[in-house]
DNA sequence: GTGGCCTAGTGGCTGAGCCACTTGGAGCGA
DNA sequence: TCGCTCCAAGTGGCTCAGCCACTAGGCCAC
C-alpha cells in the first residue's frame, strides 16, 4: 500500500530508445529491407551505451520487426516498427493451418531429396543437430533450437534452391508453432525420437521412408496445433 | 540464393537462457509474486555473461511475464514464463472496453481529489511530467512515459490509496491503450493539450474542472480504442 | 515500540574489448 | 577483360569489470 501511491513502473531506458528507433524509422521513411544504423553509431548519437542499444534491438527482434545478421547489419522486416495489433495477429493465426499444409507439402519433398542429394557433410551436419537437440532436452530444454537446425540442414542437403526460397517465406510461421508445439508435454522427447527417424531414413538414402517420417512429423506438430485453436465463427 | 540454403537464423544466446529460464520455472514450481535468482547468479549457474542474462531478461519483461523491480530483484507476474497465447489475447482484448469505462470512474475522481488535496510538491510532480511529455513530443516522441508519470503522479496526488490500488490492477492494460493510442497522427500533441488542461485545474484547486477535463481526455482515448477493435461475433 | 540509519543485495547502465561473420574491393591470374 | 581469391573494414555477438541507484532488512537510539 505504501508502494501503490509511487509511480507505478520506472521506465528503462531501451524503452526510450525503442520510442527514439521507431520516431526515426517513421521519419526517415525507412521500408522493409532497409538497413538500420549501426549499433555503435546508435548508441553514439542517442548518448547511451551499445548494451542498452542493443536491449532495445532484441525486443524489436522477438517482436518480428527486425532482422540483425551478425557482421551484416540489422535490417527492417516491415515498414515500421510498431508492434502488431491483435487483429492483425489473429488474421494471421487463422491462416496457419494452410502454412501447415504448405510446410508438409514442402518437408516432405526436401526429406526425399536430402535422401537422395546430402554429402556426407550435410548429413554430418543433421547429425550435429539431433546431437544437439538431444543435449538440450537433457538439460531441461524444449529442444526448439536443435529442431530449427535440423530442418534447416535436411533443407540445405535437399540442394534445391526454389524448395528452401518457399520454406523461407513461411519459417517465421513455423518457427511459432514449433515453440508452442515443443511445450507440450512429454513433446520434446517424442519429437527426438521422431527426428532421429528422419535421419536414419536420410542416412540410409532411402528417399520413401524419409518422406514418411518426415510426413509423420510435420502431421504431428499440425494436428496439435489445429486443434487447439477453434475459432469461434 | 546461395544463402538461402543455410540455416535461415542463427541461435541467439539469449533465446538459449530464455529457454532454460522457462524450464527452471516450471520444474522449480515457481508461482506468480516469486522471486528470480539475481541476475548475477543466473549468469553465473549459466555460465553466460550478465548482459546476456539482461537480455533475456528484457524479452521476458516486455512480454509482461516478469517485473523488474530496481533494487528489489526480479519476480514472477504469473505461474508461467510461457506467452500468452492468441486466443487469451483476444479474451483480454474482448474485455478492454470495460477496462476503460473502469479508468473513467477512477481517474476522474482522482483527478478531482488530487485537485483538492495536492500540495505544492505534488503539483511540482505532475508539472514535471507535462514538461518531460512535452521534451519527449518535441524529440519525435509519443510521449508515452511522459503520460504515464502524468497519470501516477496525479494518483499519488489523489492520496487515496485504495483508488490507486484500483488503479494498480488496471495498469497494465492502460499501458497498452497507452501505447496505442499515442500512435495515431497528430495525438501526442491533443494528448499534451488535454493534459495541460487537466494540470491547470489541478494547480487552480478546482476539483470540478479537474474531474471534467480528465474524462475528457479517458473517453478521447477510450474512443478511438472502442473504435477499431470491433469484434466479428 | 517506533522511527531513523546503515549496509548488503540487487537491478540499471556504462565502457572497453575480443571474436565471428559479412561484405566489398584490391590484386592477381587466365 | 573477366573471374577468382583473399584480405581488411564494418558490424553484430558476447564478455568482463565496475559504478551508481534503489530496496530491504536489521540494528540502534530514543
Amino acid at each position: 500500500m505504501s508502494e501503490a501511491l509511487r509511480p507505478m513502473v520506472k521506465s528503462r531506458l531501451y524503452e526510450q530508445v525503442l520510442e527514439r528507433l521507431r520516431a526515426y524509422v517513421s521519419e526517415a521513411g525507412l521500408k522493409a529491407g532497409d538497413k538500420l544504423p549501426a549499433e555503435r553509431e546508435l548508441a553514439a548519437s542517442l548518448g547511451v551505451s551499445r548494451a542498452s542499444v542493443k536491449q532495445a534491438i532484441v525486443v524489436l527482434e522477438v517482436q518480428g520487426l527486425v532482422e540483425a545478421r551478425h557482421g551484416g547489419g540489422t535490417y527492417l522486416v516491415r515498414d515500421t516498427l510498431d508492434v502488431e495489433p491483435v487483429e492483425q495477429l489473429v488474421e494471421r493465426r487463422k491462416r496457419l493451418p494452410e502454412v501447415l499444409e504448405a510446410r508438409e507439402a514442402l518437408e516432405t519433398k526436401l526429406a526425399e531429396l536430402a535422401a537422395e542429394r546430402r554429402t556426407d557433410d550435410e548429413l554430418a551436419d543433421i547429425r550435429d543437430s539431433l546431437d544437439f537437440m538431444r543435449d538440450e532436452i537433457i538439460g531441461g530444454g524444449f529442444g526448439v533450437e536443435g529442431d530449427r537446425r535440423f530442418h534447416a540442414a535436411v533443407t540445405a542437403a535437399a540442394h534445391s534452391s526454389l524448395l528452401a526460397d518457399f520454406m523461407k517465406t513461411i519459417a517465421g510461421q513455423i518457427t511459432e508453432s514449433r515453440n508452442e508445439s515443443l511445450r507440450q508435454p512429454g513433446r520434446p522427447h517424442r519429437s527426438l525420437a521422431q527426428h532421429t527417424a528422419i535421419y536414419e531414413a536420410i542416412a540410409a538414402g532411402d528417399p520413401k521412408k524419409a518422406a514418411a517420417a518426415m510426413r509423420k512429423h510435420v502431421r504431428t506438430v499440425a494436428k496439435v496445433r489445429l486443434l487447439d485453436w477453434v475459432p469461434e465463427d
